[in-house]
DNA sequence: CACAATAAGAAACGAAGCGTATCTAGGGAG
DNA sequence: CTCCCTAGATACGCTTCGTTTCTTATTGTG
């Protein structure tokens, strides 16, 4: 739209391309998403951007990055059942839109690039849900609904799992019955069983 | 290499074409698979095989089907937990290889042709799994390691969903340290909160 | 202040692969 | 023996890729 006056570099011009790459992943999708567009939007040429980043993968990793939620709080509904249905709730919101597009499209890239796997599973991984979840399970403790449990890592990544799947196997949003079954088939009985154990 | 005698027609066509897509899935894996390439390796062209699918998920879902494994038995080594590490071993050698590769390039085409995404979905969903499962869980009931259960379809679904992340994520075979994990930390708690729930 | 180093941006490239259209000729059905 | 379906060959236009080449704005160094 308006000339261009200056050149930019650097930060700016790095936020510039991160930012145009995300809005196209919000309007196209990872698999439509093509360098050229990014650029165009962006207002500057494909060189510019394959001088930073290897490949799409790596440009859209690097623009998700960039746009990453927040921490979530841990919800707090009165009841261990009530309090894990708002946290997958959570997730599974989160996980619409182009998200699970997206981590299909860079997981199918994974393969053929060791770096993109890499990054894609530290970004998986740094799931911000540990803290929550400990919080609702101390909470649900402090009430005698379950003994104290500690959770291993990998049980914690597990809503986020379940949810992923949902995402991207079912093609359609996570409905609420499904969360509910997540929850009441699955979440809740795993916790039994370990805190029992 | 022979010359090619007689054309090929109907069902024998077809069959070459699958195998030639199957030894191709093997070479190069999925996302390197061009639909040229499966043509001059089945000795046609790419009309022929257009006129059959109508793409390169759809191709490839018809190979896989046509090379399906075997229904499983279900291990028997004498206690539950020998019989988990078994069965979940075996499937993680059924992801290894291209399987991970190729069902996460179909996830990603999904997002984009719903008809694929309806026919992985089938795909994935008729595990045949279920009866190994419920006689792994029968044999331990008969031996009172585990009150009975009746697993809904989703839990049964778990095993494969779990070693599924695991190989896609993992971008390096699963172990037998993380197949123990998965039982141990994920699968046996869940059924034990499952049976006394 | 001048000038050298750096990096942005434009343009064009060859290589692949896509999916389609057109044509020819083989071989089964009647 | 003829007709018709369709296998198979070839080639097209298109898109995207990732790279190369070149010009020129900007930075910061002396």
């Amino acid at each position: 739209m308006a000339e261009r006056k200056s050149r930019r570099r650097g930060e700016e011009l790095e936020r510039a391309i991160l930012d145009a790459a995300w809005a196209e992943l919000l309007e196209s999708g990872y698999a439509a998403l093509t360098i050229d567009a990014v650029a165009a939007r962006a207002g500057t040429s494909k060189p510019v951007i394959y001088r930073r980043w290897a490949g799409r993968a790596e440009l859209v990793l690097a623009a998700w990055r960039q746009h990453l939620p927040v921490r979530p709080m841990a919800p707090d509904t009165g009841d261990l059942r009530g309090d894990l249905l708002a946290l997958f709730r959570l997730i599974a919101r989160r996980a619409e839109g182009m998200m699970s597009e997206t981590i299909a499209g860079v997981m199918g890239e994974a393969f053929r690039h060791p770096e993109v796997a890499q990054l894609l599973r530290e970004r998986l991984r740094s799931a911000p849900l540990g803290g929550a979840l400990s919080k609702i399970l101390a909470r649900a403790a402090d009430r005698g609904e379950l003994p104290p449990v500690d959770l291993p890592a990998r049980v914690t990544r597990i809503p986020i799992d379940l949810i992923r799947n949902e995402a991207i196997l079912g093609g359609a949003p996570v409905t609420d019955a499904t969360i509910s079954e997540l929850v009441d088939d699955v979440y809740l009985p795993l916790l039994r069983g370990l805190a029992a154990g």
